[in-house]
DNA sequence: ACAACACTTAGACAATTGTATAAATGTCTG
DNA sequence: CAGACATTTATACAATTGTCTAAGTGTTGT
């Protein structure tokens, strides 16, 4: 498991735009006017999160749209259940 | 979520940790002799986990042994699961 | 080619974090 | 109770990170 990939989803900023990436694919214009704080930061967290492999991007016009990148969720789901998850959970 | 339990899990000498409590129960001390930095170091990222509600502890006269709480690695799981993992997995 | 738009990259700065050493706390045994 | 042992807490400091503003890159339409 990539160290990056864990230092990605320590931030809560990243964590909600994984949410909203979750609901439907987006382009960074739409994410970042979801935040308070200056789209140049939200890119940047974008940029976080395509260097964790978690999202990846598709040019569309001047647009470029995120969308999750399911397979590393689930490998990270696998991690953590055969890791540290006892197996009898619902 | 608690953003303190992501925070915890970016840190890979505290992963590394909790997969050596994932083989076994151990103290302070065994968990710290594993690892090149100074004990009280060590001592920190217990700290960080126990915050995280990642590990529970319980004394044993002059020993503290630490133990995963798999309780929040389910609950972990389960938010993975359901926001971000595709539903057709192996 | 130019201007407008969408987005990223660069550089700076304050806040957070990981590590170290030193001091403190808690427990056991003689 | 004193001393040894196990561990944590306090303090300091360098490294990393999140945010900002400003500048750069790429695309579209006139």
């Amino acid at each position: 498991m990539e160290d990056s990939l864990f230092r990605a989803l320590a931030d809560p900023t990243r964590r909600k735009i994984l949410e909203l990436l979750s609901e439907k694919d987006r382009t960074a214009g739409e994410i970042a006017e979801r935040f308070p704080i200056a789209f140049a930061s939200v890119s940047h967290h974008l940029g976080v999160l395509k260097g964790a492999d978690l999202v990846a991007t598709e040019r569309e016009g001047q647009f470029i749209r995120y969308r999750l990148n399911t397979t590393v969720f689930q490998e990270l789901v696998r991690y953590f259940m055969t890791r540290f998850s006892e197996k009898n959970n619902a």
